[in-house]
DNA sequence: CAATTAGTTTAGACAAATCTAAAAAAAATA
DNA sequence: TATTTTTTTTAGATTTGTCTAAACTAATTG
């Protein structure tokens, strides 16, 4: 069983880890976990150990099969918690990150399983997000950039690729919301900026949004 | 803010406190919290220098008024999560302690309100324990022992003062559940043990069992 | 390819919470 | 009250996770 601060670590090297096929960095764990490179190598000895990542000095560190599992497994307790948030307890999808953080290191396999039934077994998070089953098994449907689509395009927006507050808030403000219906109606040459019709309005969303809006076509 | 250990040891002088008038002993602690008298005495001197507890060498320590305050409020976290697990998630009374135990150190008075409402506002948890309100108040009711019941008396059992699993499914085992009716039939003078008749049934339950389930008349 | 810069690791220290062993104080008892 | 026993505290060490400063390695660039 692994210490919370162990479990911080595991779910930051998973998260990196997606999004590139070599090692991950001191440094941009460091970055993530908010603490100083040194510390970061300190824990990394100490999860190589325990044989959670596979590490080379000045080589970054990999996630062995054991420590991807473990990292799994806070990951879907994190999105369980989030959905609970939201559907029960009415937070907004902004609001439950930070909460959920706390949430996700309670140990209880049982706990977990309860909750999933109770929610009767979501397969997204708020921000439509892929919620693992319980063997670790992901949705591994990838859903398309926002500003890969071409005029005339219509899709739902199906999930988040950015989770500030911030940006979560803009969206709602916009209406941008989960499950939504859009439809392209031209792409700005100029800035990249897209202008779309959603639930009967015309808007207009700057490409640095729309690149983190995840459609179905 | 509190760290978690030393919630753990509020929480732990508070229920302590309650049996007594008098101060709160070193040893009583350790034994409480599973650790060594000297660990206690280290962690004394530090809730002492932040003013959480009153304390001198050698007396033993007592809640100050801002010391219960953080305490009552754990105690609100704790019987709230009893109260989800057992009604929405289907945990049993006897199961729901441990897990408890680590949900209430979330910190987020959000989420606890949130909770609260959505449990609708409960004024008990699943043993009979009174919830405090937000502002720290409780119900101060105080049941009565089944011990002190004569013989043609009636009640309803309103809660335990024995919270080990054993005890709690034992109870379950033998039907003594919250809510229940009961009329004393006998109370055996050789060994003090209450015969009683609930749901049209006769048990016989011994002094030891009978002294932790707390009656209303 | 040598020098600079960026990234990483080591060494040594620190804070929190714990421990053991020994000393000190308080309580119980003869 | 003197002695024994119980309870509590102190002193010093340990573990976990962190830090700073300095040293080292790797990557970049002139």
């Amino acid at each position: 069983m692994q210490s919370f601060t162990e479990e911080n670590y595991l779910k930051i090297i998973y998260h990196l880890s997606l999004n590139t096929e070599s090692a991950v960095q001191t440094n941009a764990i460091a970055e993530k976990i908010q603490t100083k490179a040194a510390s970061v190598t300190d824990m990394i000895k100490k999860l190589a150990e325990k044989q959670l990542v596979d590490y080379k000095k000045y080589q970054g560190v990999k996630l062995t099969e054991s420590g991807k599992n473990a990292a799994i497994n806070i990951v879907r307790r994190h999105r369980l918690w989030e959905v609970f948030l939201v559907e029960k307890l009415n937070f907004k999808w902004d609001e439950v990150h930070d909460i959920a953080e706390e949430l996700e290191h309670i140990k209880s396999p049982e706990l977990i399983e309860r909750l999933d039934e109770f929610l009767a077994f979501p397969k997204n998070d708020p921000h439509g997000d892929p919620i693992p089953d319980k063997n670790g098994k992901l949705d591994n449907t990838v859903f398309i950039k926002l500003t890969k689509l071409k005029a005339g395009d219509k899709g739902l927006i199906m999930g988040v690729s950015e989770h500030s507050s911030l940006f979560l808030q803009h969206l709602e403000k916009t209406g941008l919301t989960l499950g939504k219906q859009i439809k392209i109606t031209d792409i700005t040459d100029f800035d990249g900026s897209v202008e779309l019709s959603i639930e009967n309005k015309q808007i207009n969303v700057s490409r640095e949004v729309a690149k983190h809006i995840l459609i179905k076509l």
